[in-house]
DNA sequence: AATGAATGAGCATTCATTCAT
DNA sequence: TATGAATGAATGCTCATTCAT
């Protein structure tokens, strides 16, 4: 069997670096260990011990590369930059935005938002948090000013977490009004 | 021996509850198990499992616990009942509100942001979070309208997120400012 | 709440023992415990202790009951009394009777079985299945002699057996043609 | 200190597989656990659970063995290949081998069937209990007809039943004269 | 007579980590 | 360099049984 044991495998640490993220996806971060890291990446136990001596270790890794291939990120930067959309304001293009976000692939959504809150208690990753709290800023920035990006983010950030929490419904036009109100009057 | 087994104790429950508390606020939630729970309480481990079935029951109870006593709640209460302080406008009196939680004690905060947020990944805790989402909501209601109540407390959500998570600096003048803009305008 | 709590409730034990039958055809002997039973018959932990001291007494009473209401007997003792069909014979009416009990309620099939091979482990149970032995064999016995009568029970037992503990599926030709094989040549 | 933990033992698989069988003699199938597994083996649990990582899994180990090393099926093998004892037919034969079996180390007997009979509950044991089933009627085809063959395993299956199951002796002419009839008539 | 509370023992299983190869 | 084997600790949870009421 030609193949079968792959001696020089130079992606192998790349790959269980995947496998984590999609083991956080499934089974929150609770969920990742060296065991299921090792089962979804399929790669001996011992492979993903030598590459990551700690699960912090791999942790560290998932997040950082969870933040690169941040698909948010890239709808963002997308979404506000460039020339407004000629038929509807920044308010009610965020609104929209968060439906579409919130609609979608939802144990994204949640992947993406345990990693960003598990900085709670994890100062490790609190610099990551930050980074990512300053580029979707800056990103909004580009169509306000900064104190008023920070708000809207604030805001945006707290009006998912309720549907996240709670369970309840996204109201767009709730949304879309209180994001109007935050934006500065002209 | 008489009282050298305590079998009738009719507040082991509720001290298991405490107990448990105490654990995620030192160990966070990941570190609450039967078994710390048990020791904290000094019960034997069959009666954390004998009171709460599982973990999230315990969890749950946790949460609606830290709910109630909720230092923040009452100060809510406190402050949006009853006539308006004159000289200073709703937005103003939240802002310093969420400057004293913040700058208070620390521990707390995170404890009971911590089972808050827990409910994204646990769907038991969802009407609890739910109840006091809710609560928050028609407290300040009673100063506004239902729906800018909503966006008051998706925005002080966003901003305590924001703190806790990247380790900024809270804003109070920013954040009366945006408090403000969600105010209804005259 | 008129009858919520009913202090005097005489058929309580006979309940607790349905339900340890329910529990038993469903999750197995192993499955049956005091709390399963109590579950299964809505009454409190404790009441199924005070009625039955030990889980023993829970089963040998199940036992008991199972072997009264067993509907396999019944069915014996209807298809091989009286005049015998006059179109099939012993042998082809057995291999169907067989094929019928096998191809109806499996659960109920697995659960005579499980009872009655459980008393190759717990003697104290091997009464009971002498007596199911003998009274099916007495039942065959009046269509033949009672040598050959035990000899197609042990067949049909070790018929049933290989369907239902290799998965294999039952053939009702290969059966008949054995039992015939056993029956005394005219 | 060299040898003092023996880290490398090739043989501990095989080890902890007899003393999983030692334990099902001796406490039966509900006394075996990883951990009575691992005492009787004095290994420590977690080597059980590392090399077998569900009881089932253990199970069907030990099942396969107890197949394996079955002085019957030795015998059996021994009897039915080569010439036939020219003083005796096939089916006195069968009945002495069983009677050999049942009067000799009843223990190991119903080692042998408890575990074959657990099939009847845990479907991963079934396809164990298949390959026995049809070992043994392979061996017994090859001096009659397949079809033969089955119906003596299952008339001998029966036989045994009864006698483990009810405490009845065991029959020797009763059985002959039984398993003679299931011949094809010359 | 009946039962809620309690508890120590035990369960299967998972785990991070170590170590010999 | 890589990994199969190993292990002690811990996990959530279930249990039969006891006991005070």
């Amino acid at each position: 069997m030609p193949g079968s044991n792959r001696r020089h495998d130079p992606d192998r640490r790349d790959r269980i670096i995947d496998a984590a993220l999609r083991v956080v996806r499934e089974r929150g971060i609770a969920g990742l260990t060296h065991r299921t890291a090792a089962a979804a990446a399929d790669v001996p136990l011992g492979s993903t011990t030598y590459h990551f001596a700690t699960l912090d270790d791999l942790l560290v890794a998932a997040l950082r590369r969870a933040d690169e291939s941040h698909a948010a990120r890239a709808v963002f930067s997308a979404r506000t930059t460039g020339p407004p959309p000629p038929d509807e304001d920044l308010a009610a293009g965020l609104a929209r935005l968060l439906g579409e976000w919130l609609s979608g692939d939802r144990a994204g959504v949640e992947l993406e938002y345990e990693l960003y809150l598990a900085a709670l208690r994890r100062p490790a990753l609190r610099p990551v948090a930050a980074e990512w709290y300053g580029a979707v800023t800056a990103a909004l920035a580009e169509r306000t000013d900064p104190r008023t990006a920070r708000a809207l983010v604030a805001a945006m950030d707290g009006i998912c977490l309720r549907v996240l929490l709670t369970g309840a419904p996204y109201e767009e036009e709730d949304a879309r009004q209180a994001l109007a109100r935050l934006l500065p009057r002209g």
